[in-house]
DNA sequence: TTGCTCCTCACGTCACGTGAGGTGGC
DNA sequence: TTGCTCCTCACGTCACGTGAGGTGGC
C-alpha cells in the first residue's frame, strides 16, 4: 500500500465508491471515458483516490441540479487551471445562476402539466359520470375502476 | 382528390402538420414508426387525416406532460378498441391521476435544486468576497465578471 | 432544367444499462 | 478449484437530429 509521512494514503475501489454513492460501476467508467475522473491503475484495476472521491461527490450534485456531464466538466476544467479558485467560483456562480433560471423555467412548465392533467381529469370525469357514472373513482380506487370496466356489464 | 357528399375530404402533407404544430417531419415519421400514427399514402408520400391531426394532438399534449411514448401508443389502443371510450376514460385519469403524482415529486425535486444552487451561490460569494472582491458579481453583470477574473490583476 | 417537397436508410446524441467473455488474486 | 471483483468491448435504450442520396410532379 502506498503511504505518506502521514501514514497510508486512502483510496477506494470502484464498487466502494458505487456502493457509497448509489451509482453504478459503469457510470464510474463512463465518467472516466469523458474525462471527468482520472483513477490511478493498480494493474487492470482503478484505485481512485480521495481527490476522486471528491470530484464524483461534485460531480453528482452537478447532475443532480440538472448539469450535462460536459457542463459539469467545464467547471471541473475550470477548478483544476485556476489555482486560488476565484475565477472558477465566479464562473460557477454564473453558472449557477443559469441554471437556476433554468430550473424555474421547469418548475412552470411543471406546474402547468400539473393544471393540464387536472382540468383533463375534471373533465374526462364529467363526461363519464354522464356515460357511466359506476366507472367513476370511488376514493382513489382506480384499479378497482378499471377491473369493472372490462367486465362485461349487466344487460337488463 | 378523395370526397364524400360533404365535399373533398381534408388532408395535410407532412409539411403542413409538422409546421402547424412546430415539430420535424422526422418527428412525425418517428412517431409512425413506433404505431402512434398510420396516414395513408399516396404514392410514397404521406397522406394525413383529420383523424391523424387529432391524434397527433394527442400525442404532443401527452408528451408536453411528460408521457413517454409508449404510454401514449397504450393510451390511444384503448381509445380505438372502446367504442363508447368508458373504459377509455377510466384508464387515462388514472394513468392522469398517475403522472400528476410523479409531476409533483419532480417539482419537489427541482425545488431543492434550486435551493440547493442558491446555497452553494452564496457560499460560493462568501468565500470570493475573501479573497477578490472585485470579482464579485455587481447587479448580476456575470460577462463582466468572467472577463475581469480573466484578465491578469494589477501587480502592486 | 431548376426547385420544391417528399422519401428511405443509417449513423449520431445523451447517459448510461446490460450482457458477453475474460483476467487476477485471495 | 470455486468465488469474488475487476476488466474491456459492444450493442440496446429513448426520442429524435442530421446528413446522404434518390424520387416525383409542378
Amino acid at each position: 500500500l502506498p503511504s505518506t509521512a502521514d501514514g497510508p494514503v486512502r483510496t477506494y475501489t470502484i464498487r466502494q465508491l458505487s456502493l457509497e454513492f448509489g451509482v453504478t460501476a459503469r457510470a464510474l467508467r463512463f465518467y472516466e471515458d469523458r474525462g471527468l475522473l482520472r483513477p490511478e491503475r493498480r494493474g487492470q484495476s482503478r484505485v481512485y483516490s480521495v481527490r476522486d472521491r471528491a470530484r464524483l461527490q461534485l460531480i453528482l450534485r452537478g447532475k443532480r441540479v440538472g448539469f450535462s456531464l460536459s457542463e459539469i466538466g467545464d467547471l471541473l476544467d475550470l477548478y483544476d487551471k485556476d489555482d486560488h479558485h476565484a475565477v472558477q467560483m465566479a464562473a460557477s456562480v454564473a453558472q449557477f445562476r443559469r441554471r437556476i433560471t433554468a430550473l424555474e423555467a421547469q418548475k412552470v412548465d411543471i406546474e402547468l402539466s400539473i393544471e393540464d392533467l387536472r382540468a383533463a381529469c375534471a373533465e374526462i370525469e364529467a363526461r363519464l359520470g354522464e356515460v357511466r357514472p359506476d366507472l367513476l373513482p370511488r376514493a382513489g380506487d382506480y384499479d378497482q375502476v378499471l377491473r369493472k370496466g372490462l367486465e362485461p356489464r349487466d344487460q337488463p
